[in-house]
DNA sequence: TCTGGGGTCCTAGGACCC
DNA sequence: TCTGGGGTCCTAGGACCC
């Protein structure tokens, strides 16, 4: 989906029409926590865009006021709305493909369907066509879809015409459609490996050679060489930058953990009101929990984010799997002690943030 | 700029077992 | 005397995704 939050604000407030409008946090008049969620496309002509953070976003509203612009219009993400047209967005893919092939639910605004029985690249493109009319008719919303030879190449593919883009690549042209790329479009690189990439020369080692930025770049490096980088994930990614994958489409999946984590609005030494704050996390996790169908769990983490930003994490596993709340609150205090100890935490640190989450769910 | 909240997967060291 | 190799589980941290 195209900005699917601000999109379906956008959607339903026709006032609000062609404005720029960010999804996420309360910006608080510029003092606000927390980060845009999601920017249409007008609010992204301001420079605003997922993941920044929600008092710089503030700002640059600020600024195009004062150049006479609109001011952005802030909103709160309400998240069962979402979901629930999310929802009725997956019932208009399973009805379009007869319900006789696979849908992924990749996440609330992005799924992967197999279109391989339509048999030609020509006739699953008329069927996404279809699609895409169905969701601007039932949702007035846009989407874009990319049509590929696997997973990867379709994901990369829908990223590329946005919004409202059709994008096919066919197998013959995979490998010349990622060439050209920047490495980041590949999933799986994210900030860290593209910086990592940018120190090093594209020869592997060589003198000659500029920075690696490209996949074209990236395929001059041996196997054995981008295993030597990135472990594991760097023999996956030497598949991945010549077009293949064969991760299949998954239906559903069990989730693996459940948490909850917040951000203090301001930073705190106060145990009593950090304690009180773990013990609502503690009961949201566990109304989740019972929510999920699991019926026991193992492990327990807390984590604290100090002032600073540095991350900590505790974690116990039970010798007997528990479906006990008391005995998720008692264990959960039990690792958050440390953190108001001297020893754990020397010079007294402001919490930022806390949180609680549990694992080896069965 | 000053950084949310929900997750997944990988790594590395240490304990422990045979 | 001074010590293998294979494997699993636990813990903590880090990168990444939407």
């Amino acid at each position: 989906m195209d900005a699917f939050f601000a999109a379906v604000e956008e959607r339903d407030r026709p006032r609000l029409r062609g404005l720029p409008i960010a999804v996420g946090a309360d910006p608080k008049g510029g003092a606000g926590r927390g980060i845009v969620s999601t920017a249409n496309y007008k609010a992204r002509e301001y420079g605003i865009r997922s993941a920044l953070p929600i008092s710089t976003a503030w700002r640059y509203s600020e600024e195009a006021k004062r150049a006479g612009k609109p001011e952005v219009i802030f909103i709160e993400p309400d998240f069962k709305k979402y979901s629930a047209a999310s929802d009725r967005i997956m019932e208009i893919i399973k009805k379009a493909i007869h319900k006789k092939v696979l849908l992924e639910r990749a996440s609330v605004d992005e799924a992967y369907f197999d279109l391989s029985f339509t048999n030609a690249y020509e006739a699953a493109q008329k069927l996404c066509e279809t699609i895409k009319k169905e969701i601007k008719k039932e949702e007035n919303l846009t989407c874009s879809i990319g049509i590929g030879p696997n997973k990867l190449i379709a994901k990369i593919a829908s990223d590329m015409k946005k919004p409202d883009g059709l994008t096919v690549v066919e197998e013959k042209d995979a490998e010349n459609f990622l060439e050209p790329l920047p490495i980041r479009k590949i999933p799986g690189i994210g900030p860290k490996t593209e910086e990592k990439f940018k120190k090093l020369s594209a020869g592997g080692g060589s003198s000659s050679g500029g920075k690696v930025a490209r996949v074209a770049d990236l395929k001059k490096f041996s196997e054995e060489k981008l295993r030597e980088l990135l472990g594991v994930w760097g023999a996956e990614l030497y598949r991945k930058i010549r077009g293949i994958d064969d991760s299949p489409i998954v239906e559903e999946y069990e989730a693996k953990s459940i948490g909850e984590q917040e951000t203090f609005e301001i930073d705190s030494r106060d145990p009593g009101f950090i304690s009180a704050r773990l013990k609502a996390l503690s009961d949201g996790v566990f109304r989740s929990f019972k929510q999920s169908g699991f019926k026991v769990f193992s492990t327990i983490v807390v984590t604290v984010r100090f002032a600073d930003f540095v991350t900590k994490s505790r974690s116990h596993t039970m010798p007997d799997p528990t479906d006990s709340k008391i005995i998720l609150e008692f264990e959960a205090f039990k690792l958050l002690m440390p953190f108001f100890d001297k020893r754990e935490n020397q010079e007294k640190k402001a919490i930022r943030l806390i949180g609680i989450r549990v694992e080896k769910l069965n």
